[in-house]
This record gives C-alpha cells, sequence and structure tokens, in this order.
RNA sequence: GGCGGCGUAGCCAAGCGGCCCAAGGCGACGGUUUGCAAAACCGUUAUUUCGUGGGUUCGAAUCCCACCGCCGCCUCCA
C-alpha cells in the first residue's frame, strides 16, 4: 500500500506522487519570531516534522524549508498601528532585529527539544526583500496588481480562481467582512504586495515604489519558489492560515508564474488548553519552554518534552488536541514506560546468551511494523502507529524477563529505533546521563546505600531497610528490587 | 451572517458501510511476583454500545435528514 495525504486543495486523501520520482520538496509556514514558542507551535512543527520523517523513511529524499518570519506584519488593511516584532522591541528595549534572532533561538532550542529535525532550509525575511521585490513587480508588469500611493495591491478579480482552497467567493465574502474598508484598495477582498512604510516604522526598505514593507503573504511565495521551484509538492501551515494568507499565496504565486503553485496542502488542526482557544491575543497560552522547565498556573508539574511530542502523536494531525495538565500526565506515564522498556532491552543485552534471534519474536514485530506502516500510509495515522509501539512495549518487557539470545533483544531493539525512534522520534539513540561527574558520583553513593539496605535486609531488619528507601523516595530516586538484585532509578 | 469540524468507556483517543458484541494510552480494580513495596506480566473495566430521534441498507459508530451540545475559521495568530 502506498502513502496517502490528504489534500485541503481537493478535499480528499490522495495517494502521494511527487513531481519528480523520489524527490520531495517541501515548505512549511513558520513562526513569526516575536516570542517564545509556545503548544500551538509544538503541535504544528511536531505534525511536519512527522510528515517529513517518514518521507525520508519511504525512501524519499526531501528538501524541507521553513521560513523564519522576522518581519512583523500588519492586517493588511490596516494603516496605522505597529508591527508585532517592533512592539516587542520597544516593550524590550532592544532592535527589532535583535528580538528576530532571540526568538529565532530560542525557537530552535524548543524544537530541537521536541526533537523536530531542522530545516535544511531556514530563510529569513528579511534576507529575500529584493526577490519580494521583483515578485511584486512581476505582478504590476502582468497587470494582477495596481499601485497606489506608494503600496501595491494584488488586483483579487484578475485571478479567477480566487478562493479555491478556501472554498469562498470574493461576492459572499464582502458582506461580513471584520476588516476596515481600505480606500486605497478596488475591492475589500484585494491584498497589499507592498506597504508604504508610515513614519516610524523601523522595519523598511527601498523600492520602486518608494519606502515600505512587504505584504504579509509574499515572503512564503517568494523563499518557496527561489528554494523549492515554481510548483512544489507540499505546502504545510495551520488550518486558520488556510485562508487568507495561503489563498493570497496561491493567486500571487500561479499569476506570476502560470503553474500550479501547490500540488498538496497539508494543514493541521489547532490546540485548546482546557476546552479553550489558545490564542496569543487571549494571553492564555502556555510557551514550551514553561511545559519543559519553568512551570505554568495550569501544570502540576513539569513534563518531558518528547512526553509532549507523544501527547501531540496520540491524535490525528488534523484533529483539534486539547492540552490539560491530565492528559499531559497520562502522556507523560505512557512514555515513561516506553522510556523504561527500550532501556530494559538494551540494558539486557549485556547478559544475554549467544545464538539466533527468536523466530516467534522476529515473526511478531514484523506484523508490528507492517501494521505501522498501514496506519502511517493512511494519511499519518500516529495514533495507531503509536498504539503498535505500546505493542512492541508488552513484547520487549516479556522477551527481557524471560531467557533470550542477544540477537532476539537486538531485533527488538532495532525496530524500536526505526519506528519509534526515526519515524515517531520518540525513542532516542541514546538516553544520556546528564550531570556527567556529578551522576557518577551519585551513582556511588546510592550504591552504597543500596548496599546498607541489602545488609539490613539480610538481617531481615526492615524498619531501616524501609527508612532508607523511603528517604530515598523523598529525593526523588526510586529503588526497585529483583531477583537479580536492587536498581534504582529517577522517579 | 458565511465556511468548516467535532460529540466513541471515569479521562484521552483510533476506527468512517460487514474483519467492531469498537484499537491503543491514562486511571481504577483483581491476580502473579515481593519481607512490604515499586516495576513488570496476566486479567477485568462501553447492560449489541458509539450525543438524541428518524431514515437508507441484507447489514451503520461509519451514509442521509432533523434536533441538541461543543469548537474552530472568516482580523495577526501555529
Amino acid at each position: 500500500m502506498s502513502f496517502r495525504l490528504y489534500n485541503t486543495l481537493t478535499r480528499k486523501t490522495e495517494e502521494f506522487q511527487p513531481l519528480e520520482a523520489g524527490r520531495v520538496g517541501m515548505y512549511v509556514c513558520g513562526p513569526t519570531v516575536y516570542g517564545h514558542a509556545h503548544l500551538g507551535h509544538g503541535k504544528s512543527y511536531v505534525s511536519f516534522d512527522i510528515l517529513l520523517r517518514y518521507l525520508r523513511y519511504l525512501g524519499y529524499s526531501v528538501s524541507y524549508v521553513q521560513n523564519i518570519t522576522d518581519v512583523g506584519h500588519l492586517t493588511d488593511d490596516a494603516d496605522a498601528g505597529e508591527d508585532k516584532i517592533s512592539k516587542q522591541a520597544q516593550r524590550e528595549k532592544k532592535h527589532p532585529m535583535a528580538i528576530a534572532e532571540y526568538y529565532t533561538r530560542s525557537y530552535f532550542e524548543d524544537m530541537d527539544a521536541l526533537n523536530c529535525i531542522r530545516p535544511d532550509i531556514s530563510p529569513r525575511a528579511t534576507g529575500h526583500i529584493p526577490e519580494q521585490i521583483e515578485l511584486v513587480q512581476t505582478l504590476l508588469d502582468k497587470g494582477y496588481a495596481y499601485a497606489v500611493n506608494g503600496s501595491v495591491y494584488f488586483d483579487v478579480s484578475k485571478f479567477g480562481a480566487y478562493g479555491k482552497l478556501s472554498g469562498r467567493n470574493v461576492e459572499e465574502m464582502q458582506a461580513g467582512a471584520r476588516v476596515d474598508v481600505n480606500a486605497e484598495k478596488r475591492h475589500p477582498a484585494d491584498f497589499a504586495l507592498w506597504k508604504k512604510a508610515e513614519p516610524g516604522h523601523v522595519m523598511q526598505w527601498n523600492s520602486p515604489w518608494g519606502r515600505g514593507y512587504p505584504g504579509w503573504h509574499l515572503e512564503c511565495s517568494v523563499m518557496s519558489m527561489k528554494y523549492l521551484g515554481k510548483t512544489i509538492d507540499i505546502h504545510g501551515g495551520g488550518i486558520e492560515n488556510q485562508f487568507p494568507h495561503h489563498e493570497c499565496e496561491i493567486a500571487q504565486s500561479e499569476a506570476a508564474n502560470g503553474v500550479p503553485f501547490v500540488r498538496y496542502w497539508v494543514h493541521h488542526n489547532m490546540v485548546t488548553v482546557d476546552g479553550q482557544k489558545m490564542g496569543k491575543s487571549l494571553g492564555n497560552f502556555i510557551t514550551l519552554k514553561q511545559i519543559f522547565k519553568e512551570g505554568h498556573q495550569r501544570l502540576s508539574r513539569l513534563y518531558n518534552p518528547l512526553a509532549v511530542r507523544q501527547l501531540i502523536l496520540q491524535s490525528h494531525y488534523r484533529s483539534p488536541i486539547d492540552f490539560s495538565d491530565a492528559a499531559l500526565t497520562a502522556a507523560q506515564s505512557g512514555y515513561d514506560r516506553i522510556t523504561e522498556a527500550v532501556l530494559a532491552v538494551r540494558k539486557a543485552m549485556n547478559t544475554a546468551l549467544t545464538g539466533q534471534a527468536d523466530a516467534d519474536v522476529v515473526k511478531q514485530l514484523d506484523t508490528m511494523r507492517q501494521k505501522f506502516e498501514t496506519a502511517m500510509n493512511d494519511d499519518l495515522n500516529t495514533a495507531v502507529a503509536l498504539s503498535v509501539i505500546f505493542e512492541m512495549l508488552k513484547l520487549a518487557n516479556q522477551v527481557v524477563s524471560g531467557k533470550t539470545t542477544q540477537a532476539t533483544l537486538n531485533a527488538v531493539n532495532d525496530q524500536f529505533i526505526k519506528l519509534g525512534g526515526e519515524v515517531l522520534g520518540i525513542v532516542k539513540d541514546e538516553y544520556a546521563i546528564a550531570g556527567g561527574g556529578d551522576e557518577q558520583l551519585l551513582e556511588h553513593l546510592i550504591g552504597l546505600m543500596i548496599e546498607q539496605r541489602q545488609t539490613a535486609r539480610k538481617k531481615k531488619d526492615f524498619a531501616a531497610s524501609d527508612r532508607i528507601r523511603n528517604k530515598l523516595t523523598e529525593f526523588g530516586i526510586v529503588l526497585e528490587d529483583s531477583p537479580a538484585g536492587t536498581t534504582w532509578r529517577r522517579q
């Protein structure tokens, strides 16, 4: 069975067929860097990371481009007001570029923590002003745009296909429009390609139409064209960007190039927190850093970034996901079990027998792999794919608890790495011991306590042995007894 | 006002016409194990049941209609 992907443009799940066999060009709308990344970013980029990883797993050579929007945009109709980056710059008393740089680094840090593979290219909008001006000029030359008083607008009436992605038509949109009417525009649906800079607007550039800045749909068209060509295979983004952002991108790009802009439009759904929409303007958003290390009022504890990733994978990318403390706790528990099982497999390798891999285990693994691939092939059904990882967990624990061979354990571990690691990104190749030297000291000290406790237990002095274990539990160290001896782990 | 989505066990969630008397996770409960625990393993956890009421069909959680409830987009937002 081949890989099938839902295409917003056709509203159907279609067999994925790249333009050029074996190669895929994928563009994903990146963040506007004026604040720390939040849960919504997490869901978005984990979703596309899965798409990227699975395409690579299938053997495609993927070029993955994700922009960094480092020039904040106004609404396309506003005549006054500040852009988001400038606003943040004023607040922090820094240059807008410093703001963009700072939050770009923060963004990558969070995405690394979520185990998202970095894009091959992360083009900045401000680094492509000449190209954007060029595209505006092309649209003017071809008669799709008009210049008014230092600004340039796209003439929607000239592009018949406008609305094909979002299923809207220009006439119906006029009625309920909540945007202010801009007298410069010929039609309310026309959108800005280039805006004249108002006095005091920090981010501005020279153009044939005077000093100004690019319209907010322009950068994606320009940068995807530049790095991936006039027709790209996949364009991803949030469902809220379907209109107007992506609709405008299509209009600009196809009007300029005369060829289809995108073959597969992929949109992921939104995030809610405790059942409510999470929005920057609402102030109820939780940043990833708050979940990972700073804490938040709505959260009872900190969570492992990969547990957050796992929670995201538990539902479909086109479904909304509601983040709550309870949901995160549940995901963390499940994630911990997977991690423990993987570690147990790796640990058991040291003492396992030599010999051939257990044929039955190998067969079961293969069945699970097929189920996994079938699920992923069906528009990235990560919920089912994850359930396969849990089936593997069960199998792994059974294998580890019995007599087994190194080859068997290797087979289990390899599949964990391939499916859980390479594709889903929740199993690591190595679980680094944090802390380095201190960790060794800890190992020795706890080893000593375990020894003391063992002595007490041999003498049946359970009061003493329990005291040691309870005290360590207070410090977040859990002792576990087994026939092979006592081991410890962090809570 | 226009457009779109959702409602499945205590919670999260997959399934989208027969393999469903409905995956998987979390939680809970019982058992094995343990000095007691923890972890792991085994088992139980949706009164033919999938918001409610109709309909189509040999057959529906899955299709159609109505109703109720929730959410998102239409303005920058991932």
